[in-house]
DNA sequence: CTGGGGACGGGGCCC
DNA sequence: CGGGCCCCGTCCCCA
């Protein structure tokens, strides 16, 4: 949890997925996060800033998003990527309609406590947007884009990490469903849902819970199941 | 509560 | 080394 850039949480228009390891400080108790540090203008930079080896993670808020148009935009943090495939959205711009906010409990933080520069240590290299390990450069440049954005979509301004992210979103715009189901009439435009939906053909559901031996077509049913709170006697 | 669809993210592999 | 793609996965919403 390094990045700090709460000012991305107070937009009207929030980032699509925001992650948030925490939101006080345990440092500066009672502080929302980025108000006391780091500096303003270090949030805005989506920098981050060092933690000693060993220790616990910066705690801040950490804001890590497909972000959002206007968030990006004022801070000019694209010393990585000049490679956007599009300009910056303009404010004007319509936003992506289903703009629903989404937590992701995945990539909650950093895997390692390292320097804030995308330095090589030890056959390493390190994310200096969050302090991530990686051992090829290309891996780190990668993972780098998921800070930078870079594919911007030219109708609504939503960024994504990835060209073919982007396309997929794109779909949603078009409305092209290229994926078929086999087996029934219907279309995705999105491969992994043509596999979940492919699942609910399969007589046999691959998730099965351990206490009840109930099965469920995907890992976030049976998750849910487990969620709820199954009092079943194992069978 | 469950099942399913929609949207999306990231690592890894291949070219 | 970078792009494209696959696979696996999550989260949200709704019926």
């Amino acid at each position: 949890p390094l990045i700090c850039c709460l000012s991305a949480l107070s937009l009207p228009h929030r980032p699509s997925s925001v992650h948030l390891s925490a939101h006080t400080c345990p440092l500066s108790p009672g502080a929302v996060t980025g108000d006391t540090f780091p500096p303003a203008e270090h949030c805005a930079a989506g920098l981050v800033w060092d933690v000693p080896p060993g220790s616990a993670p910066h705690p801040h808020v950490r804001v890590e998003t497909s972000i959002s148009n206007s968030s990006r935009s004022s801070s000019g943090d694209e010393e990585e990527d000049g490679g956007r495939t599009s300009d910056p959205p303009s404010p004007e711009l319509p936003r992506c309609q289903p703009q629903r906010s989404k937590r992701r409990a995945r990539d909650a933080g950093p895997r390692s406590s390292e320097p804030s520069h995308p330095t090589r240590r030890r056959g390493a290299f390190f994310c200096k947007h969050c302090a991530r390990e990686y051992g090829t450069l290309g891996a780190l440049k990668m993972h780098i884009r998921s800070h930078t954005l870079p594919c911007v979509c030219p109708t609504c301004g939503k960024a994504f990490s990835r060209p073919w992210l982007l396309r997929g979103h794109i779909r949603t715009h078009t409305g092209e469903r290229p994926f078929s189901c086999p087996q029934c009439s219907r279309a995705f435009a999105d491969r992994s849902n043509l596999r979940a939906h492919l699942q609910t053909h399969e007589r046999v559901k691959r998730y099965q819970c351990s206490s009840c031996s109930r099965t469920f077509s995907r890992a976030s049913l049976l998750h849910k199941h487990a969620a709820s709170g199954c009092t079943s006697l194992p069978v």
